[in-house]
RNA sequence: GCCCCUGUGGCGAAAUUGGUAUACGCAGUGGACUUAAAAUCCAUCGCUUCGGCUUGCGGGUUCGAAUCCCGCCAGGGGUACCA
């Protein structure tokens, strides 16, 4: 496009990339980025001193080092972030800004895989190449803090994080420094306590902490660490070959990555206890500046209810008459209406199930076997086989079979019987429910399927008539389709003549019944949670080891920090094993087992050579991303994860006048999609390194900031096939009469679909095309000014050229396009420009604190615009200018900041201030209204008294003609904008 | 099903949070420069039967509503046997 007769110095692309490249080298050469740490080796950041500035510690999701490379959606959050991080340096503050990689994980192995190469080059080509399409665009790195999270020094600090977490315990007792109560201790407190006899050893009541064996004392820790060991139900995916942790299981049951089925198996895997922080990680939220969104999604995720849990007594079990079932409620005020319960098919008391039917028992409660014990073991083994997609097709049908037991309601005496079911999750309450169909559709369901009897005792609000002993033993609430009418908080409770609950409100009617059942000794009130502990390990190569060798009594050993980091073998055989996707019978095998040399160790762990077997599974992904933003701080330190001086600095509560309490990440920028994955595991952690003392934020992430997705059109043929976007045109003059418009592609008709940016779609624009076609400045510029930065938006390459146009009109107001001069005048600006000047500094400023680009672009280009329509640009007014640009398009003020004579560069070059005689106006616009209708305009001065803007108001011959000459009924004046008259 | 968000010109979007709706940009239209085209520059640019009418639709509150309230419609996101 750049033709060959323009003019030498005309900014085009070519000059843009002159410009771009000459000062992104030196950049790189004075490290102009570098930010000041406070001690150690990092203290000689440019133009600031850790002493006397703010620190400003901005950045993004760091990436996962893809093979596809970027499109130009990836770099959006990026650019908005380097942005803000130049504003701030602007200010005046000691910015950090930097990026790291993601490094390991599922897709850069499957990568691997698909390239028949080891994992660790891949991935190294690919961060090479990702660091130098980001590089282009000049954003305002540290590089000297630039890592991966497979850096062997930094998997040595993952793994020591482990060995902290795994040599810790949740005492929820305990009174942490900030007045919180619950923290992470060190597990060496709690076997102290087991030791002096202060706290009695579960399961071995009776016996001290030296009668155990080591194995006993092991199983016995395991069960109170953070990191533990268990055998417990899993979502095993055998088409990737690994266990998944929940978060990576969609809503229908299958794998994030990869799309595959998912199956519930019992499996000895590792798990992290994030549910000893539930509270606490429901809590924080209200300490932390995030959208309101994520907010809700993670308290959804972590779901909190407030209940009772209840013993039931149980009759029939086949052993022992005393056994007893515990339920989980969170309307205990029901009680009276539980006429069966239900248990999980993997719950205990499915054990118990007896021999032979009870007298009497229906058909249908057989499920067609002989006795209570074959019909239990069938419906179990059915269930195992079913996948989490068939569990999450939904409620539609009820299925389960009687257990042979029953159990005695405490409120009413009743004898109620015992079914399993697979509606009931083992892993959610205690396994059990005390069944209310009088009250819960699924109950009702059930009891519908199996001819159970309903019970109403609450009243909804919805249905207003009929009084409390009208509805015991009928039922009113039950719509013509067979479902049930929801009842309200309001509702009214129905008791009986164990415990009078008749008139109460549903919740004083449960904490009624909670306080009966306390008296009683059968109950307690409870709070239960949707969260689950977080599944720790993979069977894969590409993670990091654990720090965990096992002795040949099986009893793990955690490995001194002097023997980290623990290297994966450099081995050819990587590759994952993995099944047809529905063989849910097959068993998962970790890669780092086929190694027996590595697998299979001598090591001195403190009482002399041993043989030991090392853990082969390998951790999530998610393990790097869960701190690597301190690693930021202090990237290079061998003592310390990070030095608690430095974060202290960066990250603690008092570090900056916009953190919050919790401290934390000034501005953290990325995706929605993390919003219960990585950022909920983050702030675990970060909260254990809290508690135990190693970081002084109780909060990871102060400000959240979640950037829209760019999104873009598709185009595909009369067959349907994609054609590439690039060469599709619009029909021209069609649109304007609001018909579809048209597109054609080599002559043939196309049809426009509107998503994603993906390779499959041909509709891919690259930074590099932008860099090509434009320069990095009016890429950045575009994309930061096509609207809200939270908002998704489409992606129209024809758009840029408007960015470019405002970037060239600038140009051309500094300097001559044939010699390259600047061309500015020394006079003193008009008083209209100088108005318009620092009313855009004023504003501009206010839109870059509120974090709206699109805006503060728009108030620039009407400066520049009327810059342009001056006989000759005086500096005064053109200078703010440029230096509000820099954030935004760094490059080519650099180079005119460099042209219109200063020295030195302007990436530490101090903000423009407003100068607040010339933001006063004198002379303003009235607006008349009549009815709220703008009638009339008056230029009057800002300071007029309303009497008077209301007397000429009313003088507007338009207004008398609105009016038509009658007196009006009321008249409204907020001078100096506005009159309002109301006619008679 | 439940929860949340969003609907403004042909398009991306503004609107000091209840006070002149459509800033800024794209596309379009007319003109200048040019042998011509591109690029660049200047002007114009919601609809209109010229009375007015316009912020998805229908009501309401108000002197005044894109903005607040109620009820719909459409699109997007989250979540779902969680007791």
């Amino acid at each position: 496009m750049a033709g060959d007769n323009q003019p030498q110095y005309r900014y085009n692309a070519a000059l843009a990339q002159k410009i771009e490249t000459k000062w992104q080298k030196l950049w790189d050469e004075t490290g102009v980025f570098d930010a000041a740490n406070v001690s150690g080796a990092l203290t000689d950041g440019q133009g600031h001193h850790a002493g006397s500035s703010t620190p400003y510690f901005a950045i993004d999701m760091f990436p996962f080092p893809s093979g596809k490379g970027l499109h130009v959606g990836h770099p959006l959050g990026y650019i908005a972030t380097d942005m803000m991080s130049r504003y701030h340096r602007m200010k005046g503050e000691n910015v950090l800004h930097a990026i790291a990689f993601d490094a390991f994980g599922l897709p850069a192995e499957q990568y691997a895989v698909q390239t028949g190469q080891h994992p660790r080059v891949t991935t190294e080509e690919n961060i090479a190449n990702m660091r130098s399409q980001l590089h282009r665009m000049g954003l305002s790195f540290d590089s000297r803090r630039s890592f991966a999270t497979t850096d062997p020094q930094y998997v040595r600090w993952t793994q020591w994080i482990f060995s902290r977490i795994y040599e810790s315990w949740y005492d929820p007792d305990f009174v942490r420094a900030d007045g919180g109560t619950g923290s992470a201790r060190p597990i060496s407190e709690l076997v102290d306590q087991f030791a002096s006899g202060q706290r009695e050893i579960p399961d071995h009541a009776g016996q001290t902490w030296s009668d155990l064996s080591a194995a006993e004392q092991a199983d016995v820790l395991n069960d109170f660490r953070l990191a533990y060991i268990s055998k417990s139900p899993v979502n095993w995916c055998p088409g990737l070959g690994t266990v998944l942790a929940n978060e990576e299981v969609t809503a229908d049951g299958r794998s994030e990555r990869g799309n595959y089925p998912v199956f519930h198996r019992q499996l000895r895997q590792w798990s992290m206890r994030i549910t000893a922080y539930g509270r606490r990680l429901i809590e924080d939220l209200d300490s932390v500046d995030w959208p309101d969104k994520v907010k809700a999604m993670q308290r959804n995720w972590i779901g909190e209810s407030h209940g009772a849990s209840i013993r039931f007594r149980v009759i029939g079990a086949c052993s022992g008459e005393d056994a007893e079932l515990e339920i989980y409620t969170t309307r205990p005020d029901t009680i009276f209406g539980t006429t069966f319960m239900v248990v999980s098919p993997e719950h205990d008391i499915c054990e118990q199930a007896p021999e032979q039917w009870p007298e009497g028992v229906p058909q249908r409660w057989t499920g067609g076997y002989a006795t209570p014990r074959e019909a239990v073991a069938a419906y179990r083994k059915q269930d195992e086989a079913k996948s989490v997609i068939d569990r999450a097709a939904g409620p539609q049908t009820k299925s389960g079979v009687f257990t042979g037991l029953y159990a005695v309601n405490p409120a009413t005496g009743d004898r109620l019987p015992i079914f399993t079911a697979d509606y009931v999750l083992m892993d959610y309450g205690t396994g059990a429910i005390m069944a209310v169909p009088g009250g819960d559709q699924r109950d009702f369901d059930f009891a519908q399927a199996f001819g159970l009897p309903v019970k109403y005792v609450v009243k909804p609000s919805a249905s207003p008539e009929g009084s409390l002993d009208d509805i015991r033993g009928v039922k009113p609430f039950v719509s013509k389709t067979g479902t049930l009418i929801g009842s309200s908080t309001q509702a009214t409770a129905v008791g009986g003549e164990r415990l009078e609950l008749d008139d109460l409100d549903v919740k004083h009617a449960a904490s009624r019944v909670i306080a009966w059942l306390e008296e009683e000794g059968i109950g307690r009130g409870a709070t239960s949670y949707r969260l689950r502990d977080w599944l720790f390990s993979r069977q894969r190569y590409w993670g990091e080891p654990f720090p965990i060798v096992y002795d040949e009594d099986g009893v793990p050993h955690l490995l001194p920090d002097d023997q980290l980091p623990v290297r994966l073998p450099e081995v050819p055989d990587y590759k994952p094993k993995t099944f047809d996707p529905d063989d849910a019978d097959s068993d998962p095998e970790a890669p780092l087992s086929r190694n027996p040399e590595w697998a299979s160790v001598t090591l001195d762990l403190g009482d002399g050579p041993k043989r030991y077997r090392r853990e082969t599974n390998t951790m999530p992904n998610w393990a790097g991303s869960c701190w690597y933003y301190l690693r930021y701080l202090d990237p290079s330190d061998s003592e310390h994860c990070v030095d608690p001086a430095e974060e202290r600095y960066w990250m603690g509560p008092e570090h900056n006048a916009t953190a919050g309490k919790s401290g934390g990440v000034d501005l953290y920028i990325g995706g929605v999609e993390h919003a219960v994955l990585h950022l909920l595991y983050a702030r675990f952690w970060h909260k254990v390194l809290y508690d135990l003392g190693y970081v002084s934020s109780s909060e990871p992430f102060h400000k959240l900031f979640n950037q829209g997705y760019v999104q873009a059109y598709a185009y595909t043929d009369e067959r349907g096939q994609y054609v590439p976007a690039a060469e599709v045109e619009q029909v021209p003059g069609v649109g304007t009469d609001g018909s579809e418009p048209r597109f054609m592609w080599n002559g043939k008709p196309a049809f426009r679909e509107f998503g994603k940016m993906g390779k499959s779609l041909k509709n891919i624009v690259t930074p590099d095309d932008m860099y090509e076609r434009y320069g990095a400045d009016t890429f950045r510029l575009y994309e930061m000014s096509m609207g809200p930065l939270a908002d998704s938006r489409p992606w129209n390459t024809k758009d840029v050229t408007g960015s470019m146009r405002f970037l060239q009109r600038l140009w051309r107001n500094c300097i001559d396009e044939e010699t390259g001069e600047a061309v500015i005048t020394e006079d003193v600006p008009d008083e209209a420009t100088l108005k318009l000047v620092n009313r855009t500094i004023a504003e501009v400023t206010e839109e870059m604190e509120g974090m709206r680009p699109n805006t503060a672009i728009a108030k620039m280009i009407v400066l520049n615009n009327h810059l342009t329509s001056l006989e000759s640009v005086p500096r005064a007014a053109v200078e703010p200018l440029v230096l509000m640009l820099q954030p935004v398009a760094p490059h080519i003020a650099e180079e005119l900041w460099s042209r219109l004579g200063h020295e030195g560069g302007l990436s530490h070059a101090v903000w423009p201030v407003a100068d607040g005689k010339y933001l006063g106006v004198d002379d303003i616009t009235a607006v008349v209204q009549v009815k709220g209708k703008v009638r009339g305009k008056l230029q009057v001065p800002a300071d007029i008294a309303p009497e008077d803007l209301e007397k000429q108001a009313l003088a507007l011959p338009t207004v008398q003609k609105w009016l038509g000459g009658k007196p009006p009924r009321k008249v409204i004046v907020k001078a100096p904008k506005i009159v309002s008259v109301v006619p008679a």
